[in-house]
DNA sequence: GTCTATAATTCGATAGAC
DNA sequence: GTCTATCGAATTATAGAC
């Protein structure tokens, strides 16, 4: 298909608020309507590009978590390098939308858990096997090991926003997750 | 008010539905509707007892992780003791109800959410302020960083269900995390 | 105490005029 | 490309008969 100008400013109006509300209320709490209300177009626009909600939520997950952005340090602090390159994804003015999404849509959505495993087994697995030179099999149990905790912390500050963990300023939460990161990576395993 | 046997049957038939129909699909997903056909009594039934939608969350959410269950181990056997006995909870026949459905609903609902902070606020941090033997705020830290890796282990594990996460036995989850959890405990803070 | 009937919304999706 | 109008289904919730 090719889309002329005004119809590709209209599409990226809605994948805006797509990605918008669906980070804030899940896959069940948005509606066509608010997402066509909120990118100012008609509720029909939304359906004519994107065919149905599920090819919404579809195009709003692209979730790149550019690991490979991550200045390669030495083996003994890549945990505290990974915790902090998270945590900088995650902080700042436009929080990262993508894993706001996948973290509030995985828990009632099939295809946003997908998403999220995806996410975990292809890009996390594939940079610690990259990072530590380990086989497929390795790589994969440390990388759901170091998932875990990295989900765990995100789900905990952003999601049930536990006040502790909300208070914590995040270079803090960095040097306190960063030894548990290393450890998963390149300590013994059961 | 006083309710008769007749009605007091039907009032635990309608609230076992409801705990696992929201643990399995959240608070958006569950409705009046299936809950009654669930439970084989009328919608105007579950309205009736329990006024509306949110009056049967409030009253299907009631988590107590029994920690003062937990034979005290030696403090430096704690975090293994604690990542043990949530994943036994967590595990077996009927998997705990009460968890899951504070993880899948919080995402997405303020009362959930609110929950969740009170079971992690008060339990967790209490327990540990007790087995420690520590001060509030420092037990308010700790049982924090704890329950960053506690909750995203049943995230990770039960919600989005990350292969190389799910394929490790409990015995093994509780080995690799147990040292983690230890650490929060009586390591040393940033 | 239990059930029928239905009100009042809301949502996803479609058809078609312009 | 954009919008109006609307369908059909599902939902919470209420009123009232039995």
């Amino acid at each position: 298909m090719a889309f002329t100008e005004r119809s590709e400013a209209t599409r990226t109006a809605i994948l805006g608020a797509a990605r918008k509300l669906f980070a804030e209320q899940g896959f069940a709490g948005t509606t066509i309507r608010k997402v066509a209300s909120l990118a100012g177009v008609d509720p029909s626009m939304v359906m004519r590009y994107y065919v149905n909600k599920e090819g919404l939520f579809r195009a709003a997950v692209n979730l790149r978590l550019n690991l490979e952005e991550l200045p390669a340090p030495p083996r003994e602090r890549l945990g505290e390098a990974m915790a902090r390159h998270f945590l900088s994804r995650w902080e700042g003015d436009l929080s990262d939308e993508a894993i706001m999404l996948l973290l509030r849509s995985s828990s009632t959505n099939a295809l946003a858990a997908q998403s999220m495993r995806d996410v975990f087994t292809s890009q996390v697995a594939s940079f610690v096997g990259r990072a530590l030179g380990c086989g497929p099999e390795e790589a994969a149990r440390r990388a759901g090991l170091v998932s875990t905790q990295l989900l765990g912390l995100a789900f905990t500050r952003y999601v049930v926003r536990l006040p502790p963990v909300v208070a914590m300023p995040a270079e803090e939460l960095a040097r306190s997750v960063g030894p548990v990161v290393q450890h998963y990576l390149t300590g013994d395993l059961p």
